[in-house]
DNA sequence: ATGACGTGCGAAGCACGA
């Protein structure tokens, strides 16, 4: 296949890879990313529109779903060597995969570790003792620290929906979503504290100020989301320092979120150089 | 004005999202 000197990888919750098959084909068609990191796939692996992805150009599919809730997919243009899932909080629920880029895959992904999350929402109520979805959040990004901790210094990028704004300028209105799931204190201490135990560079951040407004999600309950673009950036791409060093842009393909049937996320991209 | 909604499942309305 044609080679250009830098590679893409998308991150896209896409709310249903089923129902949003032909949304999908239309940003490949446009996009044309090398990777693509799905999350909240919502289906068995049976179930996966395998041929739909192969058609499209992606031959090389990691996955890990379930019934209905959840689950994530990892599709490439590139040969895929190993693929690797991972349990958090002893729950079987299809929030990790990770592949490692084969030799012979694009020399900008070749070896590099790619893992693609979907950290629990966390509910409604931001207290584990009234709120076990909460505890679970907690409890996942305790574990995500520990497993941080654990890494070897090769060239890793993790991509997902962590379901956290860290950043004041990460939500539309920090005094408001203060104590609101997804941009509390704790939560944002539990990422921080993944951040640091990893050495991650948050790679969106690094190339979009951190002064700037950026959100990848805007709730379907806003029937005028662009202009009232109450948004927040629950979606994220962080890397080892060397590969961070590597990406030379990231865009927030906030048009998408217009499209016909939309998913409520953003899909976001990087490119890497060799 | 954090909701004025959208998925899956299963066949109505609930679970869940964030």
């Amino acid at each position: 296949m044609t080679q250009s000197n830098s590679a893409s990888i998308v991150t896209w919750n896409i709310n249903s890879v089923r129902f949003r098959i032909d949304l999908v084909a239309r940003f490949i068609e446009i996009y044309k990313p090398d990777v693509l990191c799905l999350q909240e796939t919502k289906c068995i692996d049976d179930s996966f529109p395998l041929n739909a992805f192969h058609k499209l150009g992606y031959p090389h599919i990691a996955l890990k779903g379930q019934k209905a809730y959840h689950g994530v997919a990892t599709i490439s243009r590139w040969p895929i060597a190993e693929t690797n899932r991972m349990e958090f909080c002893g729950k079987q629920d299809a929030r990790h995969i990770a592949t490692r880029f084969a030799d012979d895959a694009h020399p900008a992904l070749a070896g590099v570790d790619l893992h693609n999350f979907y950290v629990p929402a966390g509910g409604d109520v931001p207290d584990r003792e009234q709120n076990d979805k909460f505890g679970h959040k907690l409890d996942f990004l305790s574990e995500m620290t520990s497993w941080s901790k654990g890494l070897s210094g090769k060239d890793t990028m993790l991509v997902g929906d962590l379901n956290i704004a860290p950043l004041e300028t990460d939500v539309w209105s920090h005094k408001q979503l203060l104590k609101v799931v997804s941009h509390t204190p704790i939560e944002v201490d539990g990422l921080n504290g993944i951040q640091q135990a990893g050495n991650w560079v948050d790679v969106i951040r690094s190339h979009i100020p951190p002064e700037d407004k950026c959100y990848t999600w805007w709730s379907y309950r806003s029937p005028n989301w662009s202009n009232s673009n109450k948004g927040r950036r629950l979606d994220h791409i962080w890397a080892n320092a060397g590969l961070a060093a590597r990406t030379i842009s990231v865009e927030v393909l906030r048009d998408v979120r217009g499209w016909d049937k939309p998913s409520d996320h953003a899909p976001v991209i990087t490119h890497i150089k060799v």
